[in-house]
DNA sequence: ACGGTAAGCTGACGGCATGACAGGACAAGT
DNA sequence: ACTTGTCCTGTCATGCCGTCAGCTTACCGT
């Protein structure tokens, strides 16, 4: 489904060539990671990869376009985050514990990508399409069961509270409080306490009730 | 108290020198509503300008630095936000009104700002303290009175939420909302019932309770 | 084993952005 | 007119971008 691995004059890539492809990659999310988007070059990445330029250009058209690779793997990764809300429990005790994996689950997935994440945030904010696609794909796979869950629990305690609105609300604030955990620190709110405060949120989002204590 | 606007190279620039170096800032504005922040180059500025590079290196180490500068007076233009908290009421329907308006004033700031926030929040998700700590300035314009408010209510009826967590929380899901009003319009949430939905949140987030019909 | 074919890589090049400098243009005061 | 200090730009060295031709390497059929 993928299709063949091919260069970008058309050639498809053997054994040889998918693994420097792949260390380009490696290197450029490396790259990412220390250094400001804006001042990623090509040429540091060959560097880095041991290779040259030009082989960069073979396998992707610009920076962009290898970061989209790589966003649209983490994107795949993602589903994974599906699985924090598959069949959970929203009653009572057991339904506060929901939201704290959620919340944990969510947080971790951000921090361990949250180099390529800023750049796909910043590409959907600047309007580009191919990065809001993967920016979506990733919050859907938490806002999509988290909205179904609204709705399950709004069928007992009737609220007038759109629930994809909802939802997106609370997948928007924990992404918010992912990316900038920091400001948070700077309000006060201890990273230890973050968390809970979060799950909190989510619990109430989605019982509409305070929590068992 | 700014002192006194210099070159890089330290002389103090004079009425035309002002003069230029505003017009590389406005046009740097646009260029950045206009285009990736990565692809701006210091010569389409000065072009746009109908001025040289080398004039642009007069007033600025590079682009990053008028970036901040720009930044800067948005940050400024943020004290003005404090005024839609400023000894407004919670109580009953003027409550939810005053909700109301923080949205809109909140959502009409970030929008006229939007490019350069875009750019702001990127750095600030990066690391870098100058442009976290004009994030921060921004956001606390709001997050301030917020947070006085909600404990303000939380006298009345005592809940167990840190204020502090509560009104970060609520300014993080609206910049979140500004930023990337599309994704709740992909959602299914059209943007006429974005801002009634958000001041609902907001309201319920002050008062913990339903805003009267 | 051998030659053919396609994959893989790089040196080299024109083009453009960066950033520094010195010198010329300009305005203001004397 | 002369001086002084501000302001702008031409020019230059440097370095990255993006492309291409051409060389090397791996694979495959006979």
């Amino acid at each position: 489904m993928t299709g063949q691995v091919r260069t970008v004059d058309g050639r498809v890539a053997g054994r040889r060539g998918q693994e420097t492809r792949q260390k380009l990659l490696d290197c450029l999310r490396e790259m990412l990671s220390t250094s400001p988007y804006r001042d990623v070059k090509v040429i540091d990445v060959a560097r880095m990869a041991g290779t040259s330029p030009a082989t960069f250009y073979q396998y992707f058209p610009d920076v962009e376009g290898a970061v989209l690779e790589i966003a649209e793997e983490m994107a795949e990764d993602s589903v994974e985050l599906k699985e924090l809300l598959d069949g959970k429990s929203w009653v009572g005790k057991t339904g506060f514990t929901t939201s704290e994996d959620l919340v944990d689950g969510f947080l971790a997935f951000w921090r361990k990508n949250d180099a390529i994440l800023r750049v796909v945030t910043l590409g959907a904010a600047e309007g580009d399409k191919r990065f809001f696609k993967i920016r979506m794909k990733v919050l859907n796979s938490v806002a999509g069961p988290l909205g179904e869950a609204i709705k399950a629990n709004q069928a007992k305690t009737d609220k007038s509270v759109d629930p994809a609105a909802l939802s997106g609300s609370l997948v928007s604030l924990l992404a918010s409080a992912a990316e900038h955990s920091k400001a948070f620190t700077a309000w006060g709110v201890k990273v230890k306490d973050l968390k809970p405060n979060l799950a909190l949120q989510v619990y109430l989002g989605v019982t509409g009730k305070k929590p068992p204590k």
